[in-house]
RNA sequence: CGAGUCAGCCAGGCAACCGCUGAUACAAUUUCGUAUUGGAGGAAAGUCCGGGCUCCAUAGGGUAGAACGCCUGCUAACGGCAGGGGCGCGUGAGCGUACGGAAAGUGCAGCAGAGAGUAGACCGCCUCUAACUUUUGAAGUUAGAGGUAAGGGUGAAAGGGUGUGGUAAGAGCGCACCGCGCAGCUGGUAACAGUUUGCGGCAAGGUAAACCCCGUUCGGAGCAAGGCCAAAUAGGGAUCCUGAGGUGCGACCCGCACUGGAUUCGGGUAGGCUGCUAGAGGUGUUCGGUGACGAAUAUCCCAGAUGAAUGGUUGCUACGACCUUUUUUAGGGUCGGACAGAACCCGGCUUAUGGCUGACUCAAUUU
RNA sequence: GGCGCGGUGGCAGAGUGGUUAUGCAGCUGACUGCAACUCAGUGUACGCCGGUUCGAUUCCGACCCGCGCCU
C-alpha cells in the first residue's frame, strides 16, 4: 500500500455503502466533535466518508473546511485502517474549533478505533 | 488634528514537503503511472429583477392578470445605469426621491370637533323684536328671529396671505402687492424654467404603495430544462367514458397540433453519457461621446466538481495592533488578517465584510 | 441547484388601514371540610428594519427565521 495518496477507490460514494456501515457498525468512536462508525469491509484498503449535516454546520466554508481536514487525517494515517469501511459524522458548534484542536482530536480519534478493531478481530477468530 | 461626503483600488507574497481535480501528451492496460499546464469571489451569497439557452406550435389573436410610470439617452434586456428637471433633507461637500391622472367615475377619513366635503353657527361679533333693571339720551341682562367665516377652540387636514376700502358686523364684496390657474411669448430635443404680456378672480381640499383611468411592457416552464445510450419489464388483467369526444399548448376563450382516454390490480427501473463551459468573454491601445456606452484593432484561452476538487503543515518575509529595549528614520517579542466557497451562463440590484489611496466640505487652531 | 408557502400571547387559532377576537394553559377570588366541576376577574402578542399614510399587524420594499415540492 504506497504512500499517502486519497484516490476515488478510497471513498465511499454511493448510498449502499453508506447504509451497510450506518446499519452494522461493528466498531464505535466518539468525542464532542465527531461520531465515528467503522465495519470490516473485504478489501485491502480502507474506505472513507463523511456525514458533515447543514445544520450543524450552516455555512458552506466551514462544511469543506472540516471535511479538507479529515480527509487529510485519513490520507495520513491510512496505513493503519486498511480494511475498513469509515463514516465520520460531524457535531454541532463546530465552527469555533480552529484546525489544530480538531487534528489533535482526530489523531486520538483514529488511535483508539485502531485499538478497538484489532480487538474486534481477534475476537472474530 | 477632529467630524463628515464622494470616488477608485486590493483581498499579502515566496519557497519546501504531503495531497485533490480538469485538459493535453506518452506509456500502458482496467483504471493505475509519468510529464507539462489550468484550478473560486467581490460579493461565488440572497434569488429580488432582466436576458441568453432548452422544451412546450415557428409563440399566433383576444380577455383576465402582473409589472412599470418626470424628461432625454445607454443597453440584448431591465424595476438597472448615465445626464438633466421638479420636490424634500443637510451650514456645506452632497444625499434621497413609486415623481402620470383627483377638471371620467366609485369609495375612505376612527376619536375629537359646530362643521370632514354641492361646507359649517358651539363660543364670539352685529342687527331686529319682546320682557326686565337702571335711566336724560341710552346702556345692560334674559329669551327669540336673523346676518356673519374676521377671532377662539377641535383635528393630520377647516375652502389663499398681508394691507386697505367697505360694512350693522363681516366677507375676493371691491382694490393694491404676493401667491395660484389658463393662454400667449422667450429659452430648452424634452421634462421644465423665465415673463414690466393678457385673461380669470380664488376655484379645482387629501388619499391612486384604495378601486380605477391613461400610457408602455410581459405566452408558460425551467439545466432536477432538454437529448442519447444501456438495463428491466407485459405488447398484462379488470372497470368506466365516449367520437358534436379526448389529450397537449399549466388562468380562460379562440386557434393550432395529435388520436382513443381515464381509474385501478400486480410487477420493475431510477445507472451512465451529453447539455458543460469560446462567451452580449477578458486584457491593452486608439477614436467618438459631458457620461452611461459604442466602434476599430492587437492579443489571450482563463474552474468545471458530482458523498461533490481548488487544501494541509512548516519556514522566510511584507502589513497592522500591543508590549518592550534604549545603539531611537533602529532592534526584539507576542498576537492578528474580515465577509465568505462556483454547480448552465451572463447584465444589474440588495445584503455581509477587512484595509489602502485620492478629491472635496464643515469646525477649531497655527502660520 | 431551482420553484413555492408561511411567521399574531406559554400553546392553538380568527381577523382587519383606526384600542387584535376566541379556546386551552397560568394566576387570583368565590363555591367546598379539602379538592374536582362551575362562576367571576386578571396578565402576557402582530418576526426585524425602512417607506407610503394623519395613522400600518394590514399596503410596498429589503432582511432574518421556519416549512414544503422537483432528481
Amino acid at each position: 500500500m504506497p504512500g499517502y495518496g486519497f484516490p476515488r477507490k478510497l471513498r465511499l460514494t454511493e448510498p449502499v455503502q453508506f447504509k451497510t456501515v450506518f446499519n452494522r457498525a461493528d466498531i464505535k468512536v466518539s468525542n464532542r466533535c465527531f461520531l465515528i462508525l467503522a465495519r470490516r469491509n473485504e478489501l485491502q484498503h480502507g474506505r472513507l466518508g463523511l456525514v458533515i449535516s447543514k445544520k450543524n454546520l450552516p455555512k458552506a466554508v466551514q462544511r469543506n473546511r472540516i471535511k479538507r481536514l479529515l480527509r487529510a487525517e485519513f490520507r495520513l494515517n491510512q496505513n493503519l485502517l486498511d480494511g475498513l469501511d469509515i463514516v465520520i459524522l460531524a457535531r454541532s458548534n463546530m465552527s469555533s474549533i480552529n484546525n489544530k484542536t480538531i487534528a489533535v482530536n482526530m489523531a486520538g480519534l483514529l488511535s483508539d478505533l485502531v485499538r478497538k478493531s484489532r480487538a474486534h478481530v481477534q475476537s472474530c477468530s
